[in-house]
DNA sequence: ACTATATCCTGTATGC
DNA sequence: TGCATACAGGATATAG
């Protein structure tokens, strides 16, 4: 599941296409594209991200949106399954492939700084602009469980359901706690192991489950071997030796260890 | 303002 | 072996 690590890693990969311009675009499956893509003749002068959300920024002030949702690929010239839309890029084909279609591609007028799409995605912990103080006041303002906040992309960006339950295991906190409950450096606390942890798994490419997410040349990520506690249900806590459990949280799995992240 | 649920989608795993 | 069901889950819409 491409969360911030893996986007990274993708965006990083694509700016090798940077100054060159888009010449012929091909869609396969018209289900991924949101909006008309007149993209012959931009010259790419940027890639960026947001959170989740990376846009190819075009010299004339357009842009390029995309989202890999749970599947999305993007590849450089090498072959790909589940092939959804082909440009081809300064001579070069860029494939955007999607086994589980939940990703989608838009064009964003006028959006080469930030796309107007966007404008309710906040941004994320490695934007130079965050300010972590403002961000752990709105934090302690919401009643909401912890880690509905830390998903809320609107809140904060970049963090999905893997690196909320790192975060939360190395941080000791339970899930359900309530945001407003915790206290401010608790909160910092918290940011910054999200932060951290996401930062370690940048370092290895982000994760890989499966072939679902791999970067742009088709290579996997090495951070599953460091995960805690997620996907390692029954397996021993890394800190404590208790088996990690699995619950059902907003609809997804949670995982936690019971000892170190005590519901209060 | 907050919370819960359904929806989109397909490959893989599991149950009977 | 085969068929049905569950599951993975990010963003969004809708209902309460």
């Amino acid at each position: 599941m491409p969360e911030l690590p893996e986007v990274e890693t993708v965006r990083a990969g694509l700016e090798r296409l940077v100054g060159q311009t888009i010449n012929n675009i091909e869609i396969f499956d018209p289900r991924v594209v949101r909006t008309e893509l007149p993209l012959a003749g931009r010259e790419i002068t940027a890639v960026r991200r947001r959170g989740k959300y990376l846009w190819f920024a075009f010299r004339d002030g357009d842009a390029l949106l995309a989202h890999l949702g749970m599947s999305g690929q993007f590849r450089i010239g090498g072959q790909s399954k589940h092939e959804r839309v082909r440009l081809d890029v300064g001579g070069q084909t860029l494939s955007f492939a999607d086994q589980r279609m939940f990703g989608k591609l838009a064009f964003s007028p006028g959006g080469a700084a930030g796309p107007a799409e966007i404008s309710h995605i906040a941004l994320d912990l490695f934007d130079p602009a965050l300010d972590v103080a403002q961000l752990a006041a709105k934090i302690r303002s919401k009643r909401s469980a912890v880690k509905r906040v830390l998903l809320d992309q609107s809140t904060v960006s970049g963090i999905g359901n893997i690196y909320a339950d790192e975060a939360l295991w190395r941080s000791r906190l339970h899930y359900a706690r309530p945001a407003s409950g915790l206290s401010t450096a608790k909160i910092r606390e918290l940011l910054r192991a999200a932060k951290a942890v996401m930062a370690e798994a940048l370092e290895v490419g982000g994760t890989s489950f499966d072939a679902l997410y791999v970067s742009v040349v088709g290579e996997a990520g090495y951070f599953e071997r460091s995960l805690a506690a997620y996907g390692r249900e029954g397996l021993p806590c890394p800190r404590c030796s208790r088996p990690i459990v699995r619950e059902p949280f907003m609809g997804r799995s949670s995982f936690l260890c019971r000892k170190c992240q005590r519901p209060q």
